[in-house]
DNA sequence: AAAAACCTCACCCGATTGTGGTATATATCA
DNA sequence: TGATATATACCACAATCGGGTGAGGTTTTT
């Protein structure tokens, strides 16, 4: 198996070394780098190229979730794991969203330290039960918006609105339904009336969002 | 603090009944009701109203993820934790997305049971790296769609085209944006330009589907 | 058999939008 | 200082769309 290579970001010199250390003395593992701030983020991560990057949140100058932009945005590849001393929900949340792959408290042990960078590293996630509910909860919204309202919408009105948000005018659909324009806009009054809505955009806009067809 | 209400769902009858002795053995803790099938589900938690569901994924009958559809459908308030004997990603992922909060599995030590169902009580939702990581890369997905493509849109373009996928017509724009109407089609016609798009539609149904703005 | 949904098509009118111009002011950049 | 990007604004014409109305047909339900 190949060294999993590391690079640390941390402020706190204490933590930052023994982190190094212990990166260094497990078998498998190779810190690439430790640097207390994120100034020369970009160049030290072109120069190391490392698989995980451990990152702190709380940070002078630019901060961790600002660095985790950055990071996926200039290396996708690279896997980013927070660490933070406090458990602070909306910060650790917001690094998830700005791109990180999990998270530990600095609070966890030498083993877990090493034990959730290989988790990173092999594709998992490592992150605390509350973490992981409010990320399902978002999550969980948006894949089935549960019971969405019922529009009572028929078969043929469905398949217009499947074509409008495609972005196609009442007459490619007419086209495309082997129907007519004037058809299609009867059924587009039709749903018109059945979204409460009363433009194409506040349609398609509602579809899109409300995961209707 | 109250007592944690737990019902079990699950077919082998060694372990339902270790779980059940092993909650109703633990302060703070009480086993509603240990069942080897679902099919009696509802009847059973409307005569329960347990905190907590314990379920197992694989089940003769009525399956797991289907209980679980049932029982967020029924009482959105249960919290469910999933238990299985294989780390099938798949089937544990679909039973998230059926409104678990959380899985285990059936390796995990006692202490871990009871810790893992503190953990759901609580509002957390255990689970394993690998399974987070699945989560979050289709939550990620949702909320920021990565790198996509930069359609070098204005400020003010974007801020127009907010407006516009809300479902406003031009005039309703220029008037939330304190402009002309003649303006506000002026920047549209940019922006048709600039994503290759010729109709509000298409702009609102690309803007949504690409997650610009 | 009557009623209720659903799909179909058409015409009118006024409002909105698409397209192609032109033009000024500002700010930033080279 | 000229070039570029941005925001602003207006005009005209053709095309499309929203709203209203009416009216055939089928299928399913009652």
């Amino acid at each position: 198996m190949n060294q999993v290579k590391v690079t640390i970001f941390e402020d706190n010199k204490h933590l930052r070394e023994s982190l190094f250390y212990l990166i260094n003395g497990t078998e498998g593992f190779t810190c690439a780098g430790a640097y207390p701030d994120c100034n020369d983020l970009l160049f030290q991560l072109k120069k190391s190229l490392p698989n995980v990057v451990l990152m702190d949140i709380e940070m002078p100058g630019i901060n961790g979730i600002e660095a985790v932009k950055l990071i996926k945005q200039h290396f996708p590849a690279i896997q980013v794991l927070m660490q933070t001393v406090f458990h602070d929900d909306n910060n650790i949340f917001n690094a998830i969203c700005a791109g990180a792959s999990g998270y530990i408290l600095k609070t966890t042990s030498p083993a877990g330290y090493v034990e959730a960078i290989k988790d990173v590293y092999n594709g998992g996630s490592p992150m605390t039960g509350s973490i992981a509910r409010r990320v399902l909860e978002l999550f969980q919204r948006n894949i089935s918006p549960a019971a969405s309202t019922d529009y009572q919408l028929t078969p043929k009105e469905k398949e217009i609105l499947q074509q409008l948000v495609k972005g196609k005018s009442f007459k490619m659909i007419a086209d495309a339904i082997g129907s007519t324009y004037e058809t299609v806009r009867t059924h587009m009054k039709n749903i018109y009336a059945k979204l409460h809505v009363n433009s194409n955009t506040e349609a398609v806009s509602k579809v899109l969002h409300e995961k209707i067809v």
